[in-house]
DNA sequence: TTGTACGCGTTATCAA
DNA sequence: TTGATAACGCGTACAA
C-alpha cells in the first residue's frame, strides 16, 4: 500500500518541515551551490518522507527550459516511422529529454495545429518528419526560436538542420540496369497525397526514363494493402509481365500476393521493388527487394543533431542518409 | 519569409500594445467573461500582429491543468502497439490533449524512470500498457493524484481504470477443438521476459491441457524473427508435424517460413496460431490464424475512459476487450 | 466591462 | 553556507 499525497507537496512545505528556506531546498535538488552536509541530509530525508517531486512546470517556467522535444509524424501506423520514433526516443532517454508526439494523419490542418501546440508547449526543439508541412511552416518554428531537425528534407537555417534521404541516385541505377538487360518498361505506383518523399522518387523515375528515351507507366493506387491487392488482381488479368515499384512493403506485398493468386511467377514474370524497406521485406515471401535506410538510425541521428542544435554546437546542418539496394527474391537482379 | 520574434511575446506586451490590462487580454484568450467587442477586436489584432502565443507552461501552472497525458509502452516497434498508440493519439487530438510518450524498452528501471518523469510533468492522466510495471507501481500514480488507465490489466482504484484482454477463453476453445479432432499435442512458444500478457495466455494453455489430462510442449524462443526462424529450421529436421502457438505475427511468420523452407506443408503438417494478430496476419502467406483484438479501438477506448476518469465521470472502471478467433490459412480449422 | 493584486512552484540574484 | 525576494507568464477573485 502506498502513501497518499492528496495535494501536491511543494518546495515550501519541504523547507518548512526541514527548518530551512526554500532556497536551500532548491540548492539541494539542483546540486548548485555547496550545502552543509548536515542540512543536505536533513532536507533529503524530508523530501523522501514527504514524497516531494519538483514541479517540472514551475522549473520550466523559471529556467525557460523544458527538456522536452516535439515530434511531428504523419502517423504511428507505418513500420518505418515507428522505427524512427523508437530511435528518437532511445536517444531522448539517454539525454534526459521527454517526448511530445504529434501526428498529422495526412491532414494539413492537423499539422498546423501541431505547430501551434508545440509552440505553446515550450519544447526545446522539434523533429519533423511530415510531408504536410512546407518549408515556410518549418521556418515558423524558427521565428519562435524553436530549433528544428527536418527529416526527409534539406532545408537549413539558423536553427534548422535536416536529414535528407538519398533514394534518387540508387533508383536511377536500378532503372538503368533494368534497361541494360534489355527489359521492357517499368510501372511506378503513384499514391495520391503520399507526400514529398514519394513524389521526389517518382520524379527521379520519370526523369531517368526521359533521359534514356524510354517509355514508362504510372499507375494510380491507394495507400492500402487490400485495395492495391484487388486492383492488381484485376490488372493481372491483362498484364502478365511487369516490373512494379511500390513505395513500402505492404503495398509491394499486395502486388506480390496478387501475382501469386493470378498464377504469375515472381520474379520471372512479375518483379517488385519496395522503396522503403523494413524488416517485413525479409519476412514476407517472396522476400522483397528494397532500397533500405535504417530508420532507427535516422531517428537517433536526428535527436543527436537536435541536441547539438539546441546547444548551438551543431557543425554540419545536413546529414544525408543514402539508401542501399537490397536484392531479395522479388526481382531477378 | 516569416517575421522574427526574437524573444517570446508575453501577455504583458500584448496588453500594453493594446492599451488594456493583462486581465483583459486573458479574457479575450480564454473567452471567459464578455469583453466589449471593440476592445476584443483591438486585442485580437494585436495578438495577431505580435504573433503572441500564450505560454502553456504558465497557463498550466496557474490552472493546475496541462491538458496533456502520458503514455507508457514497452516500445513503439511492435505493430499492435503502434496501432494502439495511433488510436490514443486520435482521441487526444479530438479532445485537445497533448501526448507525452515514454517507452520502457522492457527495462524495469526505464519504466520506473518514466513514472518519475510523468509525475514531474503534471500530466492530467496516464495510459499504461507495460508489463514491467506492477500494480503497486501503477498505484504510485494514484498517490500523486494522477488518473491511470491500465491496458492489459484489471486493476481498479479510485483513480484507476483498466482494459483487460480476453484471450484465455478463446484459446481454451481452440485447444479443446484441437483435442476433439483427435490431434496430438500443441507447442507453446515461451518468450522470456515478454510480459504478463503472454504468461497469462501460457498459463491458460497449460491449464487447459492439465484439465483435459493432455500432454503439451513449451518451447523457449527469442522475441526475434530471425532467431526463431533459425531455431525452427533446426527443429523441423526432427519434428515433422506440429501445432505451434506464437504470440505475435513476426514470430508466427518465422515458424511458417521455416516450415516452408523445410519442405513441410502448412497447414497439413505444420499449423501455426498467432495470439496477437495484426494486419500482417492477412498479408503474410500463408495467412495466419490469430486471436484478434482491434488495438486501435483499444487505444481510443482507453483515452475515452481516461478523459472521463479525469472529469470524475467514469462509471464502469473496467472495459474488457474479447479477442476473436480469426481463421486463416495457417491452421486447418 | 475593465483593472488591481495575488497565487501557481520554481530558479536566481543579492545580501547576510 | 544560508535566507529574503524578485522574476517566470499566466488565471482569477475582488474591486472599481
Amino acid at each position: 500500500m502506498s502513501k497518499d499525497y492528496k495535494e501536491r507537496v511543494t518546495i515550501y512545505e519541504v523547507a518548512k518541515a526541514a527548518g530551512v528556506s526554500l532556497a536551500t531546498v532548491s540548492r539541494v535538488i539542483n546540486n548548485t551551490t555547496t550545502v552543509k552536509e548536515e542540512t543536505r541530509d536533513k532536507v533529503l530525508s524530508i523530501i523522501n518522507k514527504l514524497g516531494y517531486k519538483p514541479s517540472g512546470l514551475a522549473q520550466a517556467l523559471a529556467t525557460n527550459k523544458t527538456t522536452s522535444i516535439g515530434i511531428i509524424i504523419p502517423s504511428a501506423n507505418y513500420v518505418y516511422i515507428s522505427n524512427m520514433l523508437n530511435g528518437i526516443i532511445e536517444v531522448c532517454k539517454s539525454k534526459g529529454f521527454t517526448t511530445n508526439l504529434y501526428t498529422s494523419s495526412h491532414s494539413r490542418s492537423d499539422a498546423i495545429e501541431s505547430i501551434e501546440k508545440i509552440i505553446k508547449t515550450h519544447v526545446d526543439g522539434v523533429i519533423v518528419f511530415d510531408d504536410e508541412l512546407s518549408e515556410e511552416d518549418i521556418e515558423l518554428f524558427n521565428s519562435y526560436g524553436v530549433p528544428v531537425v527536418a527529416v526527409n528534407n534539406s532545408i537549413t537555417a539558423s536553427k534548422i538542420a535536416s536529414i535528407p534521404f538519398g533514394y534518387e541516385h540508387v533508383l536511377k541505377n536500378v532503372i538503368k540496369d533494368y534497361f541494360n538487360r534489355g527489359d521492357k518498361k517499368m510501372t511506378f505506383l503513384h499514391v495520391h497525397n503520399a507526400g514529398r518523399l514519394l513524389s521526389r522518387v517518382e520524379n527521379a523515375f520519370i526523369q531517368t526514363h526521359l533521359e534514356n528515351d524510354r517509355e514508362y507507366d504510372i499507375m494510380n493506387c491507394d495507400d492500402s494493402y487490400l485495395r492495391t491487392y484487388q486492383d492488381f488482381l484485376e490488372r493481372f488479368k491483362r498484364v502478365k509481365k511487369e516490373y512494379v515499384i511500390a513505395y513500402r512493403d505492404s503495398i509491394a506485398a499486395a502486388v506480390l500476393n496478387a501475382a501469386a493468386d493470378s498464377g504469375l511467377n515472381v520474379p520471372e514474370n512479375i518483379e517488385v521493388l519496395s522503396i522503403i524497406g523494413t524488416k517485413y521485406s525479409s519476412i514476407i515471401r517472396p522476400t522483397i527487394t528494397n532500397l533500405y535506410i535504417d530508420m532507427q538510425e535516422v531517428g537517433k541521428r536526428a535527436m543527436y543533431m537536435l541536441v547539438d542544435l539546441i546547444n548551438n554546437q551543431l557543425v554540419d546542418k545536413i546529414y544525408k542518409f543514402e539508401s542501399h539496394y537490397v536484392k531479395k527474391d522479388s526481382t531477378r537482379f
